[in-house]
DNA sequence: CTGAAAGCGCTAACAC
DNA sequence: GTGTTAGCGCTTTCAG
């Protein structure tokens, strides 16, 4: 049933050359024109496909590149991985792929298989903190993170001075430690896409805006107290884990604790289609009642009704983006790229009622 | 920067014994109590990592596990993803995962790929027909199909005669070649769940019920054919190719060349999502003036106004068991598994007016 | 119970 | 130009 692969050596013998020939021959290197057709032909023939183990060994070079998202079923995340499987794929790379989970010691695990693998090339929407990312570049992994940068250890969502940090786009990124912040990053304009879907609903007469966050939002808080400006009411920013239970749960109880709110940004689609839904169990009409910003366009978002207002980002860009840096290897030069955000208007912000 | 790996040789060394002796703790073979503490101790401190690359290269036998999918972005291809991870998870094997965006070719150049990293078992939603699988198989590859299989040569949608077929489940599956109708399959019960919603919908008065299908909907339709009875109006038919647009183009002029339906059955949440946009976009009111039935239970169908009636198959369950069957080598015994669907009343369908 | 040695398929020196 | 050879890191006989 196993059928033995064809090794160089069985092209080596059909066509009557050396090994080491046929190896030039197929990557490139010199040979007769007369002998390199032969070999051609005779590899053609035979189906040989070259070992990407044995060359990975020899070379001591990693094969693929590992791609780690928390959840796939998250269209936000399917996005990003459809990116970075299309850059993968031209550059002819595998491309290994974890799912999280959101849970930084699944991420520690699967980090782990990776390099037992020898996939030292790696694309992450990071879950964990520096103490899981500072380890993972010591062991001389090139990251990239993706649509986000790995909290802080004390993970409390609420930076204390955010005066001698390090500041990407301006919002405090709470470098952990050097090694992990010099970690190229491919993100969206976050600071941008809060402050204009802010704006919109200053706009709108919106005044008590809540905010609604999940894991790895740290940015978007930040840039949502800096657009909100002047202290924030506290009660109004509230962040689930990771699971559509705790989104849920997390959106119903806003919006019961304070009645008064009048408009909600979500800052991921799994919390915007908790606040569609809690919404719409405790009676609360959109956006008569309350106003909805979500952050991702996801396709459905223009299937509710009505349509929702959502700040866009290019997931497929950003794993692109982000495959690309990671495969051209960073050289020196890691400051990340930053993309751009984009409201798009539809049907779920009104005015104040 | 990249720091060298520990190798067994160096665990070897710092243990005080040769390399063998290493290789048979760390798997579990026999050694002296002793022994096996110093190593095990040493392993530990060095932070040792077994390469899998020089493992898979001496045992001839491939890593991991391949997954290849069309496209990331559908959410019930995330779930189907979400399953085979948490199964190779738990086997610890990695997962190579592509996107063939529904085009045989791709997906033919993916399997190549995989081959070429010596990965040899496979779950895949299949593109292509026999003419891409039947190679695969022969060339000793372990594959298993999940949520559908593989069209037949000349896919024109219209099975022939259907007497002498195969029958799985009763549907025709117009097995291309011998050795792939052996790949195991696991599948949803795709023509219990469409008899299910024709048959609901037969109960509320609709006669003139469309089909909407996509790439790898064969058994779906044939489905849809024998539940209706009787000969099947062919222009309430129509398909669609992997893409958003041509989905809404098809759900469009559907809409548009026959007013006269009243029902529209969407095989996937692509179609459904293209279903309700084309409805809207024509003015129709679902469900006044048309009902809709949606195969896929994905989150946002409830998001939908009116929330949609789906025909819900377990796309997590369908990824992890395709991936058991691949991991324990489907030793003989193909015949894969089928799991049952289950049709989620909501609002999308009405009485027919 | 343990070590030495042979190779898995490949590439990169190094000879011819 | 082309063949020979020495490993890459690992497991697995085969002796001791």
């Amino acid at each position: 049933m196993e059928v033995r692969r064809v090794t160089i050596k069985d092209v080596a013998e059909a066509a009557g050359v050396g090994v080491a020939t046929v190896s030039r021959v197929l990557s490139g290197g010199s040979a007769s024109p007369e002998t390199r057709e032969r070999v051609l032909a005779v590899a053609a023939q035979l189906d040989y496909r070259p070992s990407a183990l044995g060359r990975n060994l020899r070379q001591r070079r990693t094969g693929g590149i590992g791609l780690l998202v928390p959840d796939l079923t998250d269209t936000f995340f399917g996005q990003v991985a459809e990116g970075v499987l299309a850059c993968a794929r031209s550059a002819g790379e595998p491309v290994v792929v974890g799912s999280t989970g959101d849970d930084p010691e699944q991420e520690a695990e699967l980090v782990g298989m990776l390099l037992e693998q020898s996939v030292d090339r790696l694309v992450a929407v990071p879950s964990g903190g520096a103490e899981t990312w500072l380890p993972v570049t010591r062991a001389g992994m090139t990251v990239v993170f993706a649509d986000r940068l790995p909290g802080g250890p004390a993970d409390d969502g609420l930076p204390g001075s955010t005066a001698d940090l390090m500041l990407l786009d301006g919002i405090p990124a709470r470098p952990p430690a050097r090694a992990v912040a010099d970690v190229p990053a491919v993100l969206a304009d976050d600071r941008s896409g809060i402050r204009t879907a802010v704006r919109y609903l200053h706009g709108l007469g919106h005044r008590r805006i809540a905010f609604l966050g999940g894991p790895g939002h740290d940015r978007r808080v930040a840039a949502f107290r800096e657009a909100v400006g002047a202290p924030v009411d506290e009660e109004l920013v509230v962040f689930a884990t990771g699971s559509r239970d705790s989104a849920y749960a997390a959106a119903s109880g806003l919006f019961q604790s304070r009645p008064d709110l009048t408009a909600v940004l979500a800052a991921g689609n799994m919390l915007g289609e908790a606040a569609v839904l809690a919404a719409r169990e405790l009676d609360l009409r959109v956006p008569r009642d309350v106003s909805l910003v979500m952050y991702d366009d996801v396709p459905w978002a223009e299937l509710c009704s009505p349509p929702l207002t959502v700040i866009a980002q290019p997931g497929r860009d950003i794993g692109y983006r982000a495959a690309e840096l990671v495969l051209r290897g960073t050289g020196r030069r890691p400051r990340g790229v930053t993309l751009p955000t984009e409201l798009i208007v539809r049907g779920s912000c009104g005015p104040r009622h």
